[in-house]
DNA sequence: CGATAATTGAGAATTGATTCTCAATTTTTT
DNA sequence: AAAAAATTGAGAATCAATTCTCAATTATCG
């Protein structure tokens, strides 16, 4: 997929800026800075694209709405804040799952999320404090 | 919460018989045999109260409608089929998730998905075969 | 340049999960 | 058993995420 007109080309950009998974509305307001005007249905058409272009990937995690990072191709997992609901992408995994499936089941990936408070929303290091 | 109603004890029972996550509607299904002309509004309404009373948990994955299981008290994790969606509950865990967290950041859970073919489904051992 | 095709924004529509409404039925209380 | 309270089933309503519709705008081609 080759992005051709500004609204593209701001909303991968903003995507790729970010570095982190983020929500429609989250990219929305990001790219409208570039592209004033931008309309939600056209964050969606655009990361639908670029989801099925595999320069994208759609992140569903429970208790939070599905996120959208741009594709990144080291192995990686997730943690989320359960105060401000941000999700971080997390280097490093323990690996060796596959002892705990059970006889004949076959096992094609593996997911980990990490769930606890951020730096930013933690009592003693938070902005807010 | 105490079961007082046929519906209501036959949607338990069943889910505690099935001994695995499944959807309000696979519950439905079953638990209809017990109690003919059962609802899904019923299902639905009894599954909030258990959830409520923490005898019976919610459980929500990436890529499948959310499922309900009686509540387990040992640690575990879970194995998603890619074929038949089922979800089967994994006990045993890696553990050592803390090394990965960023300076700053607290965990207070974690979750591991394996995805893969469960035995029913595999070409080599599934009763299609 | 002028026609045709593609893209966009806004809001309506859809989808899947869940909850609500309400009349009918069942249970509980007295 | 009569009255009050709780529960139920069916379908409407809601909710959040996403897609669709359509007229307006923009880009592309001959």
């Amino acid at each position: 997929m080759q992005l051709k007109t500004t609204q593209q080309t701001s909303i991968f950009r903003v995507l790729d800026t970010l570095n982190r998974p983020v929500t429609p509305q989250e990219l929305l307001g990001a790219a409208s800075i570039e592209s004033p005007g931008l309309g939600l249905a056209t964050v969606y058409r655009v990361l639908k694209k670029l989801v099925e272009a595999d320069r994208v990937q759609k992140i569903e995690l429970a208790g939070v709405p599905p996120h959208y990072e741009v594709q990144s191709d080291k192995h990686h997992h997730f943690f989320v804040c359960e105060d401000c609901q941000r999700i971080l992408e997390i280097t490093g995994c323990p690996g060796g799952f596959k002892k705990f499936l059970p006889e004949g089941f076959t096992m094609t990936s593996h997911e980990v999320i990490l769930y606890g408070i951020c730096r930013d929303c933690s009592p003693l290091t938070g902005k807010e404090n």
